[in-house]
DNA sequence: ATAATGTCTAACAAAATTGTCAAACAAAGG
DNA sequence: CCTTTGTTTGACAATTTTGTTAGACATTAT
């Protein structure tokens, strides 16, 4: 008896992903992830059955890295500016293997015909916790006032953006890859900066 | 003799436009389009031979409409903080017709094959001599310290993101349509004080 | 060895998308 | 009215992408 085991399964979504959230091609046929996956297109019929299938299964495990990162840090008990800063730290991190996640998860959304929809992101986020610890921190005076919700849109924001318009923002700014490279690797310090009023 | 008109040709390129960047369905196929825009899709063959000399031309509008927006604001010569609060809010209004502009020319950047590649964005952009502006204010101490290029990002990143995560965020903060359309009209205010440290 | 089960592949079928063409139609000039 | 020119359409062809199936192949238990 062959034991079942799933490490093309597995490989497979890790190519897709890969395709999808790294490189940004959103609409990549199912030859081109296996082909990316150096695997028989019908394989991806053997184990998702149907692409839209196999686009299920990533973006479930899409869901999971986004959720998992963040809510874990949020809800550690350490100081705010800390907090922030590990948050900052391990967005960054990831942004860098999959820097087109947020987005395809977004053109994703809107490509959807409304069946499930919302079933996505379901996954009991910590963040209407977080805006009460933000509020606090702006009454005690710690960061700028504003509404706690601007303030993760503004990190979100900050974090994210360079990212997904790469190519956009080289062509914009004249600089190379390594140059634009290094300006990434400074953005830790310009958030954090920018948010903590320097 | 029947006198020559485009203005079918003008209502396809408006329709893709806002298929393209008001919907984000970047991916949409010609039938789409010409659904949307009540037409044979035929027509899109006559006018503009192939689905991809009709992204060409789109592209180009895209092009023109993002670059003159900008371009003309930040030559002006009036105050550097009244020229970015001009510049936010041209951006802005821009950005609630085709809020997703600037992750479609990056996605179609990241789909393209390398051909043509460059010859988008070249449009001679005022950016370099606005950077050397920003620098200026630097010097006199007028906004934070920091690569004049990261100021600008910071900028972009404020601005657009909020826009193209748009559901994502709308789940995430459990916010309903109105209420994030009041967060989307507060950006303005938010920005300009995160950027000029309140 | 062989039976059983899971994995993989090639060939084929079906569906979706794009592209072509001939002809119908409309407007304007002669 | 008829011609000319540009526009629109439906029917069809080509191409691309997705899905199915039957069988080959591999591994392991009996």
């Amino acid at each position: 008896m062959a034991t079942r085991d799933n490490k093309t399964e597995q490989h497979i979504i890790d190519t897709a992903m890969r395709v999808f959230f790294s490189e940004g091609r959103l609409n990549a046929t199912t030859q081109d992830i296996a082909d990316a996956a150096g695997v028989n297109r019908t394989l991806i019929h053997y184990y998702f059955r149907s692409r839209d299938q196999l686009f299920d299964a990533v973006f479930e495990c899409a869901r999971l890295t986004a959720l998992a990162e963040s809510n874990n840090i949020l809800s550690e008990p350490i100081p705010f500016r800390k907090k922030i800063e590990k948050f900052v730290e391990s967005f960054l991190n990831r942004l860098k293997t999959y820097p087109y996640l947020e987005m395809s998860i977004t053109t994703a959304f809107n490509e959807m015909k409304e069946e499930k929809d919302a079933a996505f992101m379901n996954g009991r986020s910590r963040m209407k916790e977080f805006l009460k610890e933000i509020q606090h921190e702006m009454d005690k005076g710690n960061i700028r006032k504003t509404k706690p919700v601007h303030f993760m849109i503004n990190l979100f924001s900050l974090l994210v953006y360079p990212f997904i318009v790469r190519p956009l923002n080289m062509q914009l700014f004249g600089l190379t890859e390594q140059e634009y490279e290094k300006i990434v690797n400074e953005r830790k310090k310009v958030i954090m900066d920018l948010i903590f009023g320097q």
